[in-house]
DNA sequence: AGTCTGACGGGAT
DNA sequence: TATCCCGCCAGAC
């Protein structure tokens, strides 16, 4: 059966496979989106589970700053903006302009 | 049940 | 804009 966290688990992760090409959102409004507001760590947690073949679009998740939420230097922060850049993505100064690529 | 942790957020300074 | 600080919430012990 599916137990409430189940149920949470697929919204968070359904909301992020939405998020567009080229797009990024925040871990605070997926959590919101997906009808869990305040929940933002979980959607980290959630993330941090994923298995490295996923096709989950984790790269397009940051934190409310507009910043990858890796240590700086770091090579999962390295592939998270490999990934964006690829997208088309521009980053300056290791943050992404929320205001300009933010999904609606 | 109490305590700690963390891919977080927002307000104050 | 950068720091600090505190609130938040599910999980692991």
């Amino acid at each position: 059966m599916q137990t409430s966290a189940d149920i949470r688990h697929q919204a968070i992760l359904n909301t992020i496979a939405q998020i567009p090409y080229g797009k990024v959102s925040t871990y605070g409004h997926i959590a919101a989106l997906a009808g869990y507001p305040g929940n933002a760590r979980y959607v980290g947690r959630l993330l941090k589970e994923l298995p490295n073949n996923t096709k989950i679009p984790w790269h397009r998740v940051l934190n409310s700053t507009g910043r990858s939420s890796f240590p700086v230097g770091s090579e999962k922060q390295l592939e998270q903006f490999q990934r964006l850049q690829e997208e088309q993505v521009m980053i300056l100064n290791g943050r992404i302009q929320l205001a300009t690529y933010k999904q609606e």
